[in-house]
RNA sequence: GGAAGCGUGGCCGAGUGGUUUAAGGCAGCGGUCUUGAAAACCGCCGAAGGUGUGAGCCUUCCGUGAGUUCGAAUCUCACCGCUUCCGCCA
């Protein structure tokens, strides 16, 4: 959420940011409804005002014994009229909340411009891409004959959910256990498990409501329906970020560095067509993932620290990589700013994504009323990251594809061996 | 599933219809003292928002939401959460 005070005292410079991440701002509505708030806002208080302080001097007289009569017939007609401004202000109120929730995060000034993932900026490679000597096979055909299992997979669930048998669902579980273990011994992250299902409000902290409800799962329970909504994480981004919701913690206690391993739920709504064949594209799938809450001060040195930890893991298992600094118009709705990490992928003779990892600023802290008392006493919001270390099935179709053999085997990193009983390649 | 109790500022905790303008303590910040630190003592100190150049003034907030009342932390209802006991259970 963005700061309504810049809003009002520099909105032109909101809307020219904005624009170049392509939304449109609505800046005469905005105009118009701010000036009816203020109206209708300071019309309800000075109500509110006169209603305290004639009740005050009902409770005086009545302690003194006075007739009080007067007085209350005085108040008679107030109340309605307070009542009526209340709604009136409560609306308008409500529609400026609501519409200040569906503007995207300003992109950070060292971002550069771009109207889509055309005006991405490659920022380095990593590695080299491996020549084969036989013909390459993607990694369904790779995986297929070694426990890939899709047709299962959509037999008990639909398209885009897979079954993992054998070697395969132990080389998956390999990786996200290296990953965590990278992250929690060498790179000081707090090792977290959280819940999958959360409620809507959770959802409304990190971004993802109120306007990407059609990307989510929405859950109920047997019976009766919950309270409140809710739904399937589509990261643990959202649990980790939220864990600081509506709290004010201490300066000295930043950075709060966590990570989990979790499934991932998400519907794929806009995605008809795109990336069928594979594990590319998944309904569910397991991500092991970097939360960062950190000082403003150090947000962006956090950002760079953080793009290093997942480079970590894909140079740890030789995979070729490169680092690409997203554009205005392709980063994601909350971020401030974004580093993608694409990884080779041979049988498409490409890089594609397998992390992201961006600084939010404080934008989800102002939706999360997640503070910290500085050095000088004053509550401010912090800031807040996150990153894939990496995206696990995706990280096992860049293993399959770049670790093939002719012979249809696969050979295993050299530090995913001792996760594997020490065994050096699957199948064959 | 049944029963009872509880929910107050960063934390603890008093407060059962009207100067509550939420006591007191801890933590924090500033100072006195000290070679320095600790202790002691003195002072400041909840949050969000509105308004104003500013000192300030105003509003809201006691789990959440409705309600009763001229007036609600306090009374009523619903919901959420926590604790304890019973039952069931991986």
């Amino acid at each position: 959420m963005l700061d309504i005070q810049l809003l009002r005292s520099n909105i032109d410079e909101v809307a020219a940011r904005l624009a170049a991440r392509g939304y449109t701002l609505e800046v005469g509505a905005f105009n118009s409804l701010e000036a009816e708030r203020k109206s209708l806002q300071t019309r309800m208080q000075e109500l509110q005002s006169q209603r305290n302080s004639t009740s005050k001097q009902i409770g005086i007289a009545k302690k003194n014994g006075e007739d009080v009569s007067a007085i209350m017939a005085q108040v008679a007609s107030l109340g309605d009229e307070l009542k009526a401004a209340e709604d009136a202000f409560t609306t308008v109120q409500s529609r400026l909340d609501n519409w200040l929730l569906t503007i995207p995060n300003l992109p950070h000034e060292s971002v550069p411009a771009g109207a889509d993932e055309s005006g991405n900026v490659e920022a380095r490679r990593w590695g080299t891409p491996r020549a084969f000597d036989f013909e390459v096979k993607d990694h369904v055909d790779v995986g297929s004959p070694l426990g890939l299992d899709f047709e299962t997979g959509a037999k008990l669930s639909g398209a885009r959910f897979t079954v993992l048998r054998g070697q395969i669902a132990q080389l998956h579980r390999a990786l996200a256990q290296f990953m965590l273990n990278t992250h929690t011994d060498k790179h000081g992250y707090s090792e977290t498990y959280t819940p999958y299902i959360v409620n809507s409000d959770v959802l409304y902290g990190t971004g993802q409501l109120p306007k990407f409800a059609e990307d989510m799962f929405r859950v109920e329970r047997g019976g009766e329906a919950a309270a409140q909504a809710q739904y399937l994480i589509s990261t643990s981004e959202i649990t980790m970020t939220n864990m600081v919701r509506e709290s004010v913690l201490k300066h000295d206690e930043l950075p709060l560095k966590f990570t989990a391993h979790s499934p991932c739920f998400r519907s794929e709504a806009g995605a008809y067509g795109r990336d069928t064949r594979g594990l590319i594209r998944q309904h569910q799938f397991d991500k092991v993932e970097m939360v960062q809450i950190a000082h403003p001060d150090h947000s962006f040195a956090a950002l760079e620290e953080m793009v290093g930890h997942a480079e970590v893991i894909l140079q740890a298992l030789e995979l070729p990589y490169r680092v690409v600094t997203l554009c205005t118009g392709d980063m994601g709705f909350g971020s401030h700013k974004t580093y993608d990490l694409e990884v080779w992928l041979p049988a498409q003779n490409t890089y594609r994504e397998i992390s992201s990892c961006s600084n939010m600023g404080d934008f989800q802290a102002r939706r999360m009323m997640a503070r910290f008392k500085d050095a000088d006493g004053k509550n401010r919001y912090v800031h807040t990251l996150n990153g894939s270390g990496l995206a696990v099935g995706r990280t096992l179709v860049a293993v399959l594809e770049n670790y093939q053999n002719a012979d249809g085997s696969v050979t295993i990193p050299a530090v995913l061996r001792p996760y594997m009983g020490g065994r050096d390649k699957i199948g064959g």
